[in-house]
This record gives C-alpha cells, structure tokens and sequence, in this order.
DNA sequence: GATTCTACTTGCCATTTGACAAGAAATTAA
DNA sequence: TTAATTTCTTGTCAAATGGCAAGTAGAATC
C-alpha cells in the first residue's frame, strides 16, 4: 500500500504543511479486504473512518419490498465513512461492501477524536470531509430532481468513467434511482444515436 | 424574538451545560424579514449562518430549461445554511428567499470561525448540526431512490404537516421532485379513497 | 367592489419508467 | 471443461409522470 497516496489525498482536500499531512497519514493503519469484504453492517455502529486507496465500494439498504438499493459508490481515492454512525455512535442502517478488492487506511474513533481534540488542522480536514460530501449529495440530490434519468447517467459516465469498467451495471442503475432494465434502455437509445 | 428558543434549539443538538448554551445564543443577532425578502442570493458568498426561529424559507434554482426548481425548505426551528459557501467561503449557485415573515438569528462568518477556534463545545454543535442535515439528506436522497411520488408526499405531510398550511403547494412539488400538476393529481387520488 | 394576479385543478395525450419473463452473454465455481 | 450463477438485454404491457392548455378559485391590489 501506498502511503503517499493518502498524503495527496489529505492535501487535496486542505492544503496543510506536508509535514502535517504526513504526521496525519501516520494515524491510519492499512488493510486490505477482499472482494465481498464488508466494511460496516447495518445494525452496527461505525468504529472508525476509512480512506479507500484503491478500489470500489458500495452502501446499501434494502427498500420496501425487500429489495437492494444501492444507495452510494466509492471510487478511490475517497473517504468511506457512514457519518451519522461514526459521528454520532450510532447503528446505521446500510452495509458496506467492498465491490473489488480494496485498500483501506483505517483510523479508529478514539483516534480521530482524540486529533480533533489536539490538532486544529486534523479538525480543519474534518469540516472540509464533511461539507465536501454534503455538497457532493446536494449535488446528486438535485440531480435526481431536475435531470432525467439519462441524464443523470451521462453525467455520471463523464465524472466517473472508471465506475463503469469495474461496477455490475445493475448496481449503478440502483444508484442512479432507476432500475436495471431501464439503463439498459437507456444505454441502448444512446449507443444508437 | 425569543432568545430561549434558540438556547432550547441548541440543547437538542447537542447535550451542553444550560450556561454555555446560553453564551452561544448571544452571539447571535436577531432580525426580523418580510416576506419574499432574500437571505443569499446566488453568486454571493455566504458571509452569516442563520437560525430560523419563526416562518418559512427555500432555497431555489433553476433547471436547465431556466424553471425554478425548490431545493429545500426550512421550517422553524432550523439552522438555514449554505454550507458549501460558507465553510468554503465560495459562491453559492442557489437564492434563500422567506416566504413568509421571518424571525432570524444571524452569526458572522467570522464569529463563527473565532467560537470554534476558542470553544470545544461550538465545535461540536457545529460538527452535530453537519452531521445532522447530511443524515436529513442523506434519508431524502435514499427517498428519491426507494419511494414513489405519493410515498414522498405521504412522508413530508406526516413529518411536517406544517409545511402545507404555509406554502404553496406547487413548490413543495418541486421540493419532492415532481410537477404542480402531479402533486395535485396525487392528493386528489388519496382524497378519494 | 372591481380588477389583476397567482395558485390550484383537470382533461387530453405523450413520454418515461417499471414489472415480469425469457433468453443471451459473461463470469464464477466445480 | 463443464456446469452453475450472475449480469445484461429485450419484448410486451401497465403504471407513473410530464407538457400543455383551459378553467376555477382565491388572494392581493387598486
């Protein structure tokens, strides 16, 4: 595993003294999970935060009528984290699984909240996760209302192309709030045109 | 304006000492809007965060055939923010209109910073509020997803009947992602059976 | 009180999406 | 390799939702 990989990443999201971010990189232990690995079950309470290094992971809860719903993908490099759970110790009602094999930096929540206590800058990361996520859901969230479901598709195709070489189509169509036979239909009437 | 339903609202965030809550609560000014009076308009950059003691607020913007499309609405007592352009200090793309009277308590950008660099327990309120409304649209998210039109319409009015006594009802459509006219059609089939 | 404006409803028809089932293709397991 | 499983596509039909326009009701304005 690549420990640079998660100083970049930090850096990204917060421009911090590398030394800072290195100092941060340290607070993670890696591991890796095999395809089918679960990170974090429904009914469970998150025990600590990941950063995904390489591969893909997915959520999800089951609706109604019992059936899987993909409720999100993680394509690295991105924080894997159920907020409500970790952040308020709470069950959460999603599993998350890995879709590939995968190499996650884990870092426990003692830990964190012991940096949040002592490192204003580790805080600082910590806002900047959270609200860019909120904004990144803001901004499915308003997809879902004022795009079709090809739209939606398409422009999750040109922001994650990668996604699509390496997850079942039928889970992204669940992620895109459509269902499989749709996609299908959708990506038919595209290849056409 | 009543200072003890901000010093409440705070209590049910987050468990602190009635004292410190009340500290908070002063560093908020009050105001009061008229109707239709703009608290953020896009392109500006969000320089107050809000709490909204009375009355209703929206947020809009407009879809790619320039229709206003309602992206939330705020029903008293709530945290009304913008948080990517206020934490990130970026323009926001959406406009935060009353739609009716509002009573309003404002913080400045940078008192907010200045309290969360000197109180550990500011920063967990706003580290709770984040958390708060990520899970709030995080579940609305997963409604898009999972739920038909009338379950979402079914769900708002169980959850916050109050909305419908107080805003029109073709921007609650818009909110739950549908048209005036199905809305309409939708509560006419419930009124029937 | 009359006028204007906005919100809401309804009819008609088109489009999108879903449900279900069958079959093809690809992947995984034996 | 063969068999089993999963994924993907496609056909048929039904249900949900939208677009547009007309008409009604109610609120706001003059």
């Amino acid at each position: 595993m690549n420990r640079d990989i998660l100083i970049r990443y930090f850096s990204s999201i917060l421009p911090i003294p590398a030394e800072r971010a290195a100092f941060f990189a340290d607070q993670f232990v890696p591991m890796e999970f095999l395809k089918n690995d679960f990170l974090l079950k429904e009914n469970k309470i998150s025990k600590a935060t990941f950063v995904l290094e390489a591969g893909y992971i997915r959520s999800y809860t089951f609706d109604n009528n019992g059936v899987e719903v993909t409720t999100n993908i993680f394509s690295a490099p991105c924080f894997v984290n159920d907020f409500l759970s970790f952040f308020k110790q709470k069950p959460t009602s999603e599993n998350y699984q890995c879709l590939t094999p995968c190499k996650i930096w884990t870092m426990s929540y003692e830990n964190v909240q012991n940096c949040f206590h002592n490192y204003p800058e580790f805080r600082e990361l910590g806002r900047m996760m959270l609200v860019t996520n909120y904004s990144i859901l803001h901004e499915r969230m308003l997809g879902m209302i004022k795009d079709s479901a090809e739209n939606r598709y398409l422009k999750l195709l040109s922001k994650h192309p990668e996604i699509f070489q390496n997850i079942p189509l039928k889970i992204i169509a669940s992620y895109l709030g459509i269902t499989d036979t749709s996609l299908s239909r959708i990506r038919k009437e595209i290849a056409v045109n």
